[in-house]
RNA sequence: GCGGACAUGGCGGAACUGGCAGACGCGCCGGUCUUAGGAGCCGGUGGGCAACCGUGUGGGUUCGAGUCCCACUGUCCGCACCA
């Protein structure tokens, strides 16, 4: 036999696999397929660290299994290589972004050849290719021609010290990560995409989908989705002001108003107010208020009461105070409530705070004490008509009686915002529309796509926050594609998340030059039949991308409402100290050294027995070696193979790993799976030698996590064939069970005898022969109660 | 503060709808081979001399609880005044 060499055996089998296009997904649309997929990764400058491959593995896994049981699958690679780092690498460095796109891919791919991947590479995308984004750009084109892509001036991220825009990433404590200055909200037109018409449906769609339940939830929360209702106030000044709340069965309660302190009545009130000086020194106090700030103050309540305007409740026609405070948000609702102290804990706090009345409206807390926020319990007191209610019951009827009245209605609303998409960058994909005076906001014509980023000397901002594009006026002064006349082009580019919206589709028909994919590709291949990636992308790009699948779905582009019909989630891998790894804390761990000393297989391994696949596992250097040993076991068994095929003393160990291998990697229990893999090998080594049959079937269930060293022995076997290119085992039910059982005979709970019986035994039977066992516990005692858990256990319980 | 998850030997982790806790691996101990072993192979390994005791803490349900219920403690992650 000789030696294990993983260092010459896996390149071997990598090329060959390319070579033989063995996992290119078939053209052929009548087979049953299989669309697997990994979130594709940012090539950043540093490679691959150790916590890459367990996703990339985990559904290489499911990926090569289910070719072993006659899918055409779709394993498909690629890049998401527009973004932050690189462009500030190339402007570090003077090396131009596609350049340095250009390096880091090709640094990533060769480390993911290397540990084996069956991925598609006749498939890979690449969002940076004007192949590629010229359809991210004909997908924005649509939405804009639809009115869900606007103009809006939004508060952007301004570094006082770089003069530039900031990405909400690159602020850290209301700083600027950078250069360490302070960070301030400035008004900017920003390209926006009105996701939140879409909120309902990207909530109650969820019901139907695989997605497990964390993602869901965290999807849910982000959405927000609340039902209560828009009530319109009168007020002294003879406007009304519209609030919204989800208690409006607390309206009795309602003792002022609050509006944000950005709200626009205030200025129409301007000549009513007295304290109007008062109150704009309050708002430029909140404005300059960074994020940070306001959160790390929101213990104190802070406002000011406008002296002037007063509003009146619709419910008794009281008139109540109206302030101004910056706890009530201009961008949620209608930006001004109704302020129920005795029922809600900011309101309680605030009103604590300026002295004003608390009334209870229900009762069931003590609302000397805190605000009662309860809705299951308590009864409607001091509240007219709905006085005697349960909330529930008051909720509907105070809004029929505002519906009657025309003075307020059912309103559902969502925390959920609409995206900022733009962004004042050179390495993104540009906005493919003109500004122009006569016709106002053109979309490029269709066939001009792909609008290709232009050759720039500098990729920094521009001194007023301008993306550099700004500064290439041969490229910016263009002809409106409308009339003709001088335009000017939108010097924007997309965010990062533009380009992973929609890659699942290109990988149908990745190089397709007339559609972002063919129907017919599409309509085989979609939805993803198992998409894994990262909890961190649960709200941004998961959300993100199954809006762009839901309007394409609306324009008839997709052939399903959903992108996703499952999808799971790794966990993180932690350094040895159990901390996060990182360039910085200089803890990172490369594969390529795990490689160079243990092979692929024996990191691929390593990788899935380290633990639950879902939850946050710790590296351990030290632990990777009996990986290793196990594969120079199975390495080891070349020497003790004898013909024939599975022994009938082993068939049931067999097929009991052969189902318990099938239904792990299902559930992506990988590492029991591998475990049940060691353990066969344990009984093996115990008998001493393993036959033909046996080899092969170990080596096919070992194949998906082990790709390499099994095509290795299959062949040095002269099985046949290439290992790829076999069928998954699969177990009888009937063999899986022993001939014989052990039965524990419990006393009172207590392990007290071992019984062997045949599995076939009758249940009176198995009990009788445990009396018998532990008859001598039993002298002189009354047994009150048998039981007789089959298979297991029996349990006697006496007095 | 709200939401989610987790807590098991010296370590990473197993344990199906409640049914022999500690699978599998690391480490450690002993043996064997060897000039040598930080290599291989074989055996052992939760604690305690024992009866027994053991799954973060305190209660509960049950014949039986790591698993279910109630109340805590601690760790991690997400969101942060969403009316």
């Amino acid at each position: 036999m000789t030696p294990y060499t993983p260092k010459s055996i896996e390149p071997k089998w990598q090329s060959l696999w390319e070579e033989s296009g063995v996992f290119h997904a078939k053209q052929d649309f009548s087979l049953p397929k299989y669309f697997a997929l990994v979130e594709f990764p940012y090539p950043s400058g540093q490679g691959l660290h150790a916590g890459h491959p367990r996703p990339y593995t985990g559904l290489d896994i499911i990926a090569r299994k289910r070719r072993l049981q006659g899918y055409n699958v779709l394993y498909p690679f690629g890049w998401d290589a527009f973004g932050l780092p690189t462009e500030n690498y190339a402007i570090k460095n003077g090396i131009h972004p596609a350049e340095v796109t250009r390096r880091n891919i090709a640094r990533f791919k060769q480390q993911a050849v290397s540990l084996g991947f069956s991925f598609d590479w006749s498939r890979e995308v690449d969002t940076t290719d004007p192949g590629y984004y010229r359809w991210t750009q004909w997908i924005f084109l649509q939405m804009f021609k639809r009115g869900l892509a606007y103009k809006k001036d939004m508060p952007v991220n301004w570094c006082t010290g770089c003069k530039c825009v900031l990405a909400n990433e690159e602020v850290v404590s209301g700083v600027c990560e950078r250069c360490g200055s302070e960070v301030q909200h400035r008004n900017k037109s920003q390209w926006m995409l009105k996701i939140t018409e879409y909120a309902q449906r990207l909530n109650d769609d969820l019901d139907g989908l695989d997605f497990i339940e964390r993602v869901k939830i965290q999807q849910r929360n982000w959405i927000g989705r609340s039902t209560g209702a828009q009530v319109r106030f009168a007020s002294t000044a003879g406007d009304s002001i519209e609030v919204y709340t989800t208690r409006p069965d607390t309206l009795w309660g309602a003792t002022y108003m609050v509006m944000s302190p950005e709200h626009p009545l205030i200025d129409a009130w301007k000549d009513k107010l007295s304290n109007f000086g008062e109150i704009c020194a309050y708002r430029s106090e909140a404005a300059k208020k960074s994020e940070f700030e306001r959160t790390e103050l929101n213990k104190d309540k802070t406002g000011v009461r406008l002296d002037g305007v007063r509003a009146i409740n619709p419910v008794n026609g009281e008139e109540i105070p109206i302030f101004i405070s910056d706890y009530v948000l201009i961008s949620y609702g209608t930006g001004a409530i109704m302020a129920v102290p005795g029922h809600d804990t900011r309101d309680w706090e605030f009103a604590r705070a300026f002295g004003l009345p608390i009334i209870e409206v229900v009762a069931g807390g003590d609302i000397e004490q805190e605000a009662f926020t309860d809705c299951a319990t308590g009864v409607m007191v001091n509240s007219g008509f709905i006085t005697g209610l349960s909330v529930e019951e008051a909720k509907r009827r105070i809004i029929e009686w505002l519906t009657a009245q025309g003075i307020g209605y059912e309103k559902v609303n969502f925390k959920l915002r609409d995206w900022v998409f733009a962004r004042q960058r050179y390495w993104g994909e540009p906005v493919p529309i003109v500004h122009c005076p006569a016709c106002g906001m053109v979309p490029l014509p269709e066939e001009d796509l792909p609008l290709t980023l232009p050759h720039v000397e500098k990729y920094e901002q521009t001194d007023d926050g301008q993306s550099p594009l700004a500064l290439l006026t041969d490229w910016v002064n263009t002809a409106c594609p409308a009339c003709g006349g001088p335009a000017r082009r939108e010097t924007d580019t997309m965010p990062q998340w533009a380009g992973s919206s929609w890659y699942f589709l290109r990988y149908c028909d990745a190089h397709n030059p007339s559609a972002l994919a063919s129907k017919q590709a599409l309509d085989y291949w979609m939805p993803v039949d198992w998409y894994n990636g990262g909890m961190e992308h649960t709200t941004l790009h998961l959300l993100y991308s199954r809006f762009w699948h839901k309007f394409l779905y609306d324009i008839d582009a997709v052939p399903c409402p959903e992108p996703y019909q499952k999808r799971t989630s790794q966990g993180m891998i932690l350094a040895e100290n159990g901390e996060k790894m990182s360039k910085s804390r200089g803890n990172t761990i490369s594969p390529d050294d795990i490689i160079e000393q243990y092979g692929a297989d024996t990191l691929r391994l390593y990788t899935m027995f380290i633990g639950d696949f879902e939850k946050t596992a710790i590296w351990k250097s030290a632990s990777i070696k009996g990986c290793r040993r196990f594969l120079e076991r199975v390495w080891a068994l070349q020497d003790c193979v004898i013909g024939g095929g599975v022994r009938e003393e082993l068939e049931g160990e067999f097929h009991r790993t052969i189902r318990k291998v099938s239904q792990d990697t299902e559930a992506l229990k990988h590492n029991t799976a591998i475990a049940a893999l060691m353990s066969l090998l344990n009984v093996i080594d115990k008998a001493g030698s393993i036959t033909q049959g046996e080899y092969k079937l170990f080596l096919l269930l070992l194949s998906p996590f082990a790709p390499h060293i099994t095509e290795e022995l299959w062949e040095l076997q002269r099985f046949g064939g290439r290992i790829t290119d076999q069928t998954w085992p699969t177990w009888i039910e009937d063999k899986c069970v022993e001939a014989t059982i052990e039965v524990l005979v419990q006393v009172n709970g207590k392990g007290r005898a071992r019984l062997q019986v045949p599995a076939s035994l009758a249940g009176e039977e198995v009990l009788a022969q445990a009396k018998q066992a532990v008859a001598a516990l039993l002298e002189g005692k009354t047994v009150v109660k048998e039981l007789y858990v089959p298979g297991r256990l029996v349990n006697l319980v006496i007095k």
